[in-house]
DNA sequence: CTGGTTGTTCGATAACCATCGAAGTTTGAC
DNA sequence: GTCAAACTTCGATGGTTATCGAACAACCAG
């Protein structure tokens, strides 16, 4: 069987997106950065945005701005095995929002490495 | 004398705009109303936004809720007589963040008078 | 100068949110 | 079966935010 039982998220079907909802997801330094690595690097399981894009929180942390930004439907999980991939809504998002994901993820700044 | 002494509100410059502040300034679904109306009716002053935007909050929150698109960049306000001036800064934001504000303010759902 | 219009500032309050650590669940490896 | 890996959930905590009413300041019209 796939998936945690517990994980009981709703991602919003592309024409239920909400505006204020997306925008809210987008405005956190941390969910913007994890956004934007998804959306350069593809498909990516947790642990490896969280490292890669620096990400300084812990795991649980982490795990609840996920939350967010698939209940926003900026995200989508898949669950293989142990491990949870995370992708870019682009195609919905591009349908409910035409031209708003591109212009945030061509205006975000470069990451930075955080020491 | 122009302007309210009290008033210290600092709008930043075009290429110190940051992009989660204005994302969060827009994230609220009442100050996103009122961006709207700016953006299709032009220069307002306040209480035309409150009234015939419809919103449903005191004149003290609407001036917050004015102060913090002011702070992030979105809005810009003109002091003449007693009245308060606001425009949608579009050029500086089109020049931060192409595409943005027009991919928001086209997505944005149409007003919808409350009762 | 006296009101009335226009908007800001100041507390105060209640709701929300980011964060953590600890405990729990599912999966894969041995 | 046992143990580690990979996340999630829960409860608590501290910080931020939206909201209001009351008081204030600048301006305009008599």
């Amino acid at each position: 069987m796939l998936g945690y039982v517990t994980d009981d998220v709703v991602e919003p079907a592309a024409e239920d997106m909400q505006l204020p909802r997306v925008l809210a997801a987008l405005a956190d330094p941390n969910r913007l950065a994890a956004v934007r690595f998804v959306a350069h690097n593809g498909e990516s399981w947790c642990a490896q945005v969280m490292e890669q894009a620096m990400l300084p929180m812990t795991k649980s942390t982490f795990s609840h701005h996920l939350r967010i930004l698939r209940e926003a439907g900026v995200l989508t999980k898949r669950i293989q095995g142990a491990r949870g991939y995370t992708t870019l809504r682009k195609q919905d998002l591009d349908a409910r929002f035409p031209g708003l994901i591109d212009s945030i993820i061509a205006a975000a700044p470069v990451l930075q490495p955080r020491v």
